[in-house]
RNA sequence: GUGGGUGUAGCUCAGUUGGUUAGAGUGCCGGGUUGUGGCCCCGGAGGCCGAGGGUUCAAAUCCCUUCACUCACCCCA
């Protein structure tokens, strides 16, 4: 009979990598809860609507890509394609906004997106999601970006290029729109395909483009920092000038635009060479209206998702071997009698909370050894027929290749000790 | 949605003028004298060569179809 596979873009993830995800996981706890973050958990599946009015109707992400069902016929839901809009809904929902004046929230867990797997882009795939709701302060916006890199930094993460640039506000942006639209609108014949689309749906996608002659044209376009309005152009700077307090070094990156519709001003990226084509580890950035938008008062917000899978692929190989940590000890036993004995210290100590490993099949004392080596344990114990007959047990240091007598009356209170 | 690549042992891969029982490394199991790991040596298990069809005396190898995986475009974390 044929084995039932997972879903195309859906995978699993397996130790050893699962402790790989495990330390990230720990690591972002400990991060964000020194700057003040709470943990949220959200549900997966929303009403379809909260998609479309937060990240966009005509984007990429609602257009094409999300997993829509109608609920017995009758409500369409989707599984969520990203968390923020998740996240407002609940804070506006449980009204979080009128008992602090910032709320500082994140949460860990898998989206969904319908696109064609590749490398580092999975179906379902993880997110370490933050966002700060709260007044616009430059400050926040530096803060949340200094508390990113301390977490990258600290899950041994090198060669990492922060990109910055602001997408200037309601008052602003518009008048860059115009200019960049009738700049593009005289060189149509020199556009690509995908970029005569974009002149339609949204103009600023332009910038991305790696086609070479679109390239050129873009070098040439009017740029979205010169357009920015005096309220937009202040808060960018302190938004660096903060940054350059922490000595954090950040790439202005004018060119930088996002795809979803909600990002307002500041922006962000965190991108790498290692991950192929997909480089972009962290993107994030301000929304102003987002939560107005989704029915709630005049609030901004901040935020930023990481994507695990790639932070996982990105972690240093030595760094990972060293999450890979043996049993204290391992008990070796030949014969029945000590079989029994070593079985019920072994789930003793391990109900103490030690790590212990043992063999049931009873094979050659040399095998068991090997097993001993293989698992990385600290200590092996040889409990045999002549020991139990002399009520003692060999206690041997797999590093030292020294090994020394116990009594039965004290191997556990020895091993015990041995944990500390 | 569009294009390229790849499917042979648990894993990484060899294997074309089509020709015996399909190989290596690694991992797994056992052994190298009677009860001691790493190195070394020996042995063993494990594969309808992705699936289906075709050509041929003969197909892992050639042809067609299909499926899966993968990389890239699009877009994004």
């Amino acid at each position: 009979m044929e084995i039932i596979t997972a879903v195309k873009g859906f995978k699993d993830i397996l130790p050893p990598e699962t402790d790989k995800w495990r330390h990230i996981e720990a690591t972002a706890h400990e991060v964000f809860c020194a700057f003040g973050f709470r943990e949220i958990r959200i549900p997966l599946l929303e009403k379809t609507e909260l998609f479309c009015r937060g990240i966009g109707e005509s984007t990429d992400i609602v257009e094409k890509e999300m997993y829509t069902f109608l609920d017995r016929g009758e409500e369409s839901l989707t599984l969520r394609p990203e968390a923020t809009a998740s996240i407002i809904r609940a804070y506006l929902e449980h009204t979080l906004h009128a008992a602090e004046t910032v709320t500082k929230l994140y949460t860990i867990g898998p989206m969904f997106r319908r696109e064609r797997p590749q490398k580092g882009r999975y179906r379902q795939f993880h997110q370490i999601d933050t966002e700060i709701l709260g007044p616009d302060d430059p400050r926040t916006d530096a803060e949340l970006i200094l508390m990113l890199l301390h977490f990258l930094n600290k899950l041994g993460l090198r060669k990492l290029n922060l990109e910055i640039n602001s997408l200037g506000c309601a008052a602003c942006r518009p008048a860059f729109r115009e200019a960049i639209l009738s700049y593009l609108r005289g060189r149509e014949e020199e556009l690509c395909g995908d970029c005569l689309r974009r002149l339609e749906t949204n103009p600023l996608r332009v910038f991305d483009c790696k086609v070479e002659t679109c390239a050129a044209i873009i070098s040439q376009a009017p740029l979205l920092p010169d357009f920015l309005c005096a309220g937009c152009r202040d808060h960018f700077e302190k938004v660096q000038a903060s940054l350059r307090l922490f000595n954090l070094p950040f790439h202005l990156n004018a060119k930088m635009v996002r795809g979803l519709d909600y990002y307002t001003r500041t922006t962000f990226e965190v991108t790498t060479e290692f991950l192929g084509a997909q480089n972009a580890v962290v993107g994030g950035g301000r929304y102003d209206h987002l939560v107005r938008d989704l029915g709630g008062p005049d609030i901004s917000g901040i935020g930023f998702a990481i994507g695990v899978e790639r932070l996982a692929a990105m972690i240093p190989k030595a760094d990972a071997d060293a999450l890979l940590q043996g049993p204290l000890l391992f008990i070796a036993t030949l014969g029945e009698a000590a079989l029994e004995k070593a079985f019920f210290l072994c789930n003793g100590l391990r109900m103490k909370g030690i790590r212990v490993e043992m063999d049931h099949a009873g094979r050659s004392l040399k095998s068991q050894m090997k097993r001993a080596d293989k698992l990385k344990s600290a200590y092996t114990l040889i409990l045999g027929e002549r020991e139990i007959a002399e009520n003692k047990a060999l206690l041997r240091n797999m590093l030292s290749s020294t090994q020394t007598e116990v009594g039965l009356d004290r191997l556990e209170e020895t091993i015990t000790e041995l944990a500390r």
